[in-house]
DNA sequence: TCAATTTTCCAAAGCGCTTTGGAAAATACT
DNA sequence: AGTATTTTCCAAAGCGCTTTGGAAAATTGA
């Protein structure tokens, strides 16, 4: 069934009934619920190739999915890929992946060239610009997950890293911690400088030198939380609180402590950031895990609105969003162990 | 830079620009190689739309991602997706994705009568064949991960479900292991099912009648093959091995183990499934799990190759694989202990 | 009542490609 | 030499939609 066959059965033009569908109020609303009603019975539907022919644009939203043989599948990337799916088929766009083994842009450009989709997500962003100033170049429309120094010029989403350390030591500054380490991501990443500046100025606002000793950093593997705390729970002076970059770490922090005889919640306090991905459930970790918390899922959705609200037009200024993380307070977290016991 | 203005700037007819980069035999070979040269000098792709309107094929195939807000994201899932999409990018398909929390089969019914995609992945298969007789129905082209009872009348890919708990139930047996326990997946799960009937019937070859004691089945996490584990091991008669559904079941299995001070691979003898997921390498436990082994990322880069020769006509009956997983010993498994010890 | 508006519809062009059904040119066959 | 065949190219139609630029009909205003 097509839109002609669709026509003729209705005794009116093709233009009336593609008008009448597509909610032109230059066809009459007896009419158009006539065509509405038509087009149901017959279980018509306008066939997409033709209308992005006709239209130059596709409704489709394309991402670059990282798939190198040898690299596991970074469940954080999945878990926003679920959250930008979902939303998008509600507004009704589809979702292209495409496997970036080779170079990521060179999928993009040959995508906008071909007409395949409207517009690119931009994942991973690392501090090179690279691959943003070749879309900027290319014309093509993009948003971000992540910032990189010149996101003044492009839309993005992203969370406040710096809120992410800041906050929580700050916090526990105030309980009266003063010796916090921190387990940090891969330093070469936006946000695990971001987090370790939010930690640094945190302790500097209260007269406090971060001691050096206090700072490991690495891809936030269970394995690397469990070391990173073995070593910086052995130091000399032993940190009273341990501040991580990801659930995950926290889970073998907590598995360091255990080893250790440290006692989590009394002995040493523990917080996290928590991306909610599978697999990494703070709230049901011994004692729970106090974190600052942003679904990685509610940025997908919220980049497929932002996506929608591109193509419309909206300017790029109103599609910058910085989330503030949430601190959420739970029983991993107390004041720390008084000295003289 | 379209066909006609292309065509205009070699003194050729369209027909002949598009023929040529198709590349037709009734243009000669040395219009083709000047047609291929101008189209790269002048950067030309085809617009996908207007050929994929022309054509009636789409060159996209479709897979429904499973985002059930509150369903964690399979990561045996996101593997063979990797697989997919890998694959698909090499042989020029793109991979299209489409959330499901609504009907999955009603997302591929749009799909397929907008045109959108040409062809159907469909993954996660139960007993009911409700979802494929409705695509069978519907008339549109898929295959299947996973197998159903009527598999014959349809394109599928598999493993040998039954040998996975087969072949290593006989090996056990051949060692001189009797008690043999196995820890499986969700008994609703065909896979699940195919499992339990390879242990069953290789211990009823060799005359041992299967212990129901020695039966569990659950979802495949840690902390099942923890807790299945332990109540296996407390029973009397302790089993002297466990064969386990995946190999993060295994990992529980270990850590029980551990807690009851038996030894993998001497006391002991554990062996799994392995699909190669991430976060759960076999060859790094202690001691090296033995596996039957079979990637889902190649059963996913097999399928895209298969979705590939049904678009070009290959018959069904040719499109069958069921692929037989292979032993890989490690020392996870020894003969049993002797009494007298 | 007739002209000016507004409402409602439509014919035809166009999106950029593929494909059909030849035609012209080149080559091969008596 | 003239005819048959093959090679090489092309004009035009068509894929199924949207959109433009009216035209006809209905409504309004005087």
């Amino acid at each position: 069934m097509n839109l002609k066959t669709l026509a003729s059965h209705l005794g009116l033009s093709q233009t009336t009934v593609s008008r009448a569908l597509n909610g032109y109020t230059d066809v009459s609303l007896a009419t158009r619920n006539r065509v509405a009603e038509a087009a149901k019975n017959f279980g018509y539907r306008p066939n997409v190739n033709a209308r992005r022919l006709a239209t130059g644009r596709s409704s489709v939203i394309g991402i670059a999915f990282p798939t190198d043989m040898n690299m596991f599948l970074d469940p954080h990337f999945i878990e926003f890929l679920a959250g930008l799916s979902e939303k998008a088929s509600q507004l009704d766009y589809d979702i292209m992946i495409s496997s970036s083994q080779n170079d990521e842009v060179d999928v993009y450009r040959r995508f906008a060239e071909k007409g395949t989709v409207d517009l690119v997500i931009l994942s991973n962003v690392d501090l090179s610009e690279e691959r943003i100033r070749l879309l900027q170049d290319l014309n093509i429309p993009f948003i971000v997950h992540g910032r990189t120094a010149t996101c003044d010029t492009y839309s993005y989403i992203d969370i406040n890293n710096y809120s992410v350390f800041h906050d929580p030591t700050k916090m526990l500054l105030e309980l009266g911690h003063e010796k916090i380490a921190i387990l940090n991501g891969h330093p070469d990443r936006v946000y695990a400088i971001e987090r370790f500046h939010g930690w640094q100025d945190a302790l500097n606002e209260r007269g406090i030198t971060p001691n050096p000793d206090y700072v490991r950093s690495g891809v936030m593997s269970e394995e690397n939380g469990y070391s990173f705390a073995m070593e910086v729970l052995q130091l000399g002076e032993r940190p009273t609180a341990l501040l991580c970059s990801s659930v995950i770490m926290a889970k073998g922090a907590y598995k360091a402590c255990s080893d250790l005889d440290i006692k989590v919640g009394s002995d040493i306090s523990i917080l996290a950031h928590d991306d909610s991905v599978p697999l990494a459930n703070a709230t049901e970790m011994d004692p729970p895990l106090t974190v600052t918390r942003s679904p990685l899922r509610d940025a997908g959705r919220e980049i497929a609105i932002m996506a929608m609200k591109y193509l419309k037009g909206t300017d790029i200024k109103e599609l910058q969003c910085l989330w503030q993380p949430e601190l959420i307070f739970r029983k991993s977290v107390a004041a720390p162990p008084r000295d003289d016991i």
